[in-house]
RNA sequence: GCCGAAGUGGCGGAACUGGCAGACGCACACGACUCAAAAUCGUGCGGGCUAUGCUCAUGUGGGUUCGACUCCCACCUUCGGCACCA
């Protein structure tokens, strides 16, 4: 008898995959396409168990449908700029794109090692200049449909990465990348306005049926619409300004004792400048904006404000509130100033207790009297409208929109509806990313660059200086350029693109990655694209899931795509952790695939990983459970050597005893099971389960008998399912144990079996006979037997009706197949 | 604070539309094979008890139902998202 060696035998199909290019992709109109696609990694160079699990599961899939007969692309590629490769650079003084480079080349061999059946024709590295062309391509799109704009404004900056970052890339004020805190700097940089699809990207999670609810929520918070109106507010000392102030509760405005504006407003300084108040509130202004935006919105942070000297006029009254500047009005959201209501808001409630401004109730709860002087908290619950003049009478939900239609006609306020969501700031002060394709001439002024002259190429050598990579701001040759309209000199944008530009569309080039005069070819996009299964992580559900629907539909948009959505299904996968904790060096708890790989074999792994939890949920690394894994590839691997012998000797009869009835029904039993769980539920767990008593069963078998004795055509039969099942879970293992029974095609282009329902029939059943819900014994009928005449049965058994003997019966209830209840008092 | 997910043996997990709780695997115990060990094969394996059976048990407490891990209500714990968002 031979071990199993799974390294050999790894090595000897994955050799024979790669010649004979077993797995590329085609259109094929004749077939259902089918679009599987894992998140495409970052090139650090090293492979660690979070990037195995999401392969392997999406290489089930693949595997699995091809055999389904679908027309499958599994593309893979690299996610290739980034500040690691910068990093990496001044660590080991290695250029940048050679060190991405040698990585992208171990990475591969890694993966390949996993048995992992890409498509390696559609690769794509977001870093090569063929590629990012069209990133650059997709910007002037952006730019000419009037969606990238340079603006200055306050923005996140990082001190540690040098760079600014994206609202979506701060985390609770720190840094998403290396958790540094983030500042605040102004800047004059480009944006792509996210916030015109807001709404769009709102609406649509509703289409996303097969998104997990939790991804589709998180998008929602993210995106935070709120309804409500923007209400003008006129100032007392200057009766040509007003102030514009967003709320959600128009109906309280008849409450309103006071203003409060950012520290930021711009018309603090105005409303000061040359007053005595100047000089303290100024001071108070530039102290609040020193502070980070962590403390300054962390919850404990005491709320504080300063009068400006200037009172705003309330447009339904006439009433004159006095301003102040808050700390706790922030800029960014709204207006940028807030009307003060203590009564309904808590915030407010605080805040004019602290100062010792007014409150006035305007809302009454049915059947409560609240009353300012004594209230403890504000209320802001639903109510009736008290104290409003003519409104008064009207419910909240009322008083909303009449407030709101009162304003519009008096033309002090709208209908308006805001967004948490901010325009998306795409410039990186680094060097190792698609240059922003941009000019600046001193007589024609911004200037995108033209299409002919893409790519802006990012010159590849780099003069490492002191303990960093110069940005493209210090190298003047890149900078110099002529101005296309003028032939003046012209100056190039130094920053480059958020690298979630580049991963916002990759998933498009795979339908054509060498098309040179289009980021892609529209009839291969339109027959491959959207993407029918997208697996990744959790940790994507905002940032890039959201980026890439909102590419995805200015796209459509442009005409350029069918789809409006890129991807159909997602699978959000679960963590791998180890001993309840991440994975981690600082633990000593890292186990690597090529760890894994090296001592049991790629199959194992994959099995493992699959085994131990179903996908969506997070994995606990288990080394015993690995070695469970890979004795049941053992106990695979024994049977089919075992069967050689054993089919030669075996008789041949068209008669089946009872052992080879039992077998084929648990052959079709598991083809059933093993389908269902991995097109309908994606438990793979289970499907393996089943694929194990499938096996378990033929061991039974042969052991019911001498070897002699067995049917060949049974056990081959079962054999064969039993490899074929187990082709995507342990493709390796599979392929050799194919072979081994005589095949010579790869067994990965075998049709997944059907099932067939009459084999699954059985004569007898053993029914559960309970009274009042509790077991008390059990009957054989026939499989086909009646309610009627299963009480009965139930009633016969000696047991039970020993049991009901002296007792009332109320009722019985049968269910087929199942059990009967027999309810007694 | 708001929103969401999850709580089942010693462990990972299973139980699909309400119908035998614990599939499959790990760990453990015993037996076979062996000089021995490993490997392999077999048997057992939620708790309690007066043990061919009874009883308790799916985070806690209620409810609906002939019957609840599954549905409803309240609560507890853990994890995740949002959060001075007007």
């Amino acid at each position: 008898m031979k071990n199993y060696n799974a390294i050999q035998i790894e090595e000897k199909w994955q050799n024979l995959w790669k010649d004979q290019d077993s797995f590329r992709s085609e259109v094929d109109h004749s077939k259902t396409k089918y679009y599987v696609l894992e998140m495409f990694p970052y090139p650090s160079g090293k492979l660690h168990m979070g990037h195995m699990r999401v392969y392997t599961i999406g290489d089930v899939l693949a595997r699995f449908l091809r055999m389904r007969d679908y027309n499958v692309m599994h593309p893979m590629g690299w996610d290739a700029f980034g500040l690691p490769a910068e990093n990496a650079a001044i660590e080991n003084n290695v250029n940048p794109a050679e060190w991405t480079a040698q990585n992208i080349e171990h990475m591969k061999n890694q993966q390949n090692r996993l048995g992992v059946s890409y498509d390696w024709h559609r690769e794509v590295n977001t870093s090569s200049k063929d590629y990012y062309r069209w990133s650059q391509w997709l910007f002037l799109l952006m730019y000419k449909r009037g969606l990238a704009y340079k603006k200055k404004s306050d923005v996140n900056w990082c001190n540690d990465c040098n760079t600014v970052l994206a609202n979506e890339q701060v985390e609770k004020g720190l840094c998403w990348r290396c958790s540094s805190v983030v500042e605040t700097r102004e800047l004059e940089q480009w944006f792509l306005k996210i916030t015109d699809y807001a709404e769009r990207l709102l609406n649509d999670l509703g289409q996303l049926k097969e998104w997990p609810e939790r991804v589709k929520i998180m998008q929602q918070n993210w995106i935070g619409r709120s309804e409500g109106a923007e209400i003008a507010f006129k100032i007392k000392e200057f009766p040509e300004q007003e102030i514009r102030t967003f709320t959600t509760r128009p109906d309280t405005l008849f409450g309103v004792t006071y203003m409060v504006l950012a520290p930021e407003h711009p018309l603090v300084k105005p409303l000061v400048e040359g007053t005595e108040r100047e000089k303290e509130v100024m001071e108070y202004v530039s102290q609040v904006r020193q502070e980070s935006d962590i403390d300054r919105t962390a919850e404990e942070t005491p709320k504080t404000g300063l009068f400006t000297g200037c009172h705003a006029v309330n447009p339904v009254n006439g009433e004159e509130v006095p301003i102040l500047v808050g700390n706790y009005v922030l800029m960014a959201y709204g207006t940028g100033a807030v009307m003060g209501v203590p009564a309904h808001d808590q915030r407010d409630f605080e805040f004019a207790h602290k100062y010792s401004l007014p409150i006035r109730v305007v809302i009454q709860p049915e059947g409560e009297a609240l009353d300012a002087q004594h209230m403890q908290e504000a209320y802001a619950g639903e109510g009736y409208m008290v104290n409003s003049g003519s409104f008064s009478g009207l419910s909240d939900v009322e008083g909303i929109k009449k407030v709101t239609a009162y304003l519009e006609e008096q033309g002090q306020g709208d209908f308006r509806v805001t967004y948490r969501l901010r325009d998306w700031l795409i410039s990186r002060q680094r060097y190792w990313g698609a240059p922003i394709p941009v000019k600046y001439c001193d007589n024609c002024g911004t200037l995108p660059v033209p299409e002919e002259e893409l790519p802006v190429e990012l010159p590849l050598e780099v003069e490492l200086s002191g303990n960093k990579v110069p940005s493209l701001a210090n190298n003047e040759a890149f900078i110099q350029t002529a101005c296309h309209l003028c032939g003046g000199p012209a100056r190039r944008e130094t920053d480059t693109m958020d690298t979630f530009i580049c991963s916002s569309w990759y998933f498009l080039r795979y339908a054509s990655p060498n098309s040179t005069t289009a980021p892609f070819d529209k009839e291969e996009v339109d027959y491959w694209m959207p993407v029918d299964q997208y697996i990744g992580g959790i940790e994507h559900a905002v940032l890039h899931l959201l980026y890439a629907r909102f590419f995805t539909k200015v796209l459509y948009d442009a005409g350029l795509i069918k789809c409006d959505e890129p991807f159909s299904r997602l699978l959000a996968q679960g963590m791998v952790y180890k001993d309840g904790a991440k994975m981690s060096k600082s633990k000593g708890n890292v186990i690597t695939p090529d760890e894994i790989v090296a001592t049991y074999g790629a199959d194992t792994g994959r099995l493992f990983i699959l085994f131990a939890s179903p996908p969506e949920k997070d994995l606990d690394w288990n080394d015993q459970g690995v070695e469970g894994c890979h004795r049941f590839l053992r106990r695979v691997w024994r049977l089919i050597d075992e069967s050689k012998e054993e089919l030669v000797k075996a008789k041949e009869s068209a008669q089946h005893s009872e052992n080879e009835t039992i077998l084929q029904r648990n052959v079709h039993a598991a083809i059933k099971k093993v389908t269902h769980d991995i097109e309908e539920r994606f438990n793979f767990n289970t499907a393996i389960s089943a694929i194990m008593e499938l096996v378990n069963a033929v061991y039974v078998y042969r052991q019911s008998m001498d070897s002699y004795e067995y049917n060949r055509d049974v056990l081959r039969d079962a054999l064969e399912k039993m490899v074929i099942l187990l082709a995507p879970f342990a493709p390796h293992l599979a392929e050799e144990s194919w072979s081994l029974l005589g095949f010579t095609e790869s067994v990965h282009y075998q049709h997944w079996p059907h099932y067939e329902p009459g084999m699954l029939q059985v004569d007898q059943v053993e029914v559960v006979v309970q009274i009042n819900g509790k077991v008390r014994g059990r009957i054989t009928v026939p499989t086909d037997c009646s309610e009627e005449q299963l009480i009965e049965e139930a009633h016969n058994n000696h047991r039970i009706s020993e049991l009901l003997a002296g007792k009332e019966i109320i009722k019985a209830i049968a269910v087929p197949g199942r059990l009967v209840n027999i309810v007694v008092r």
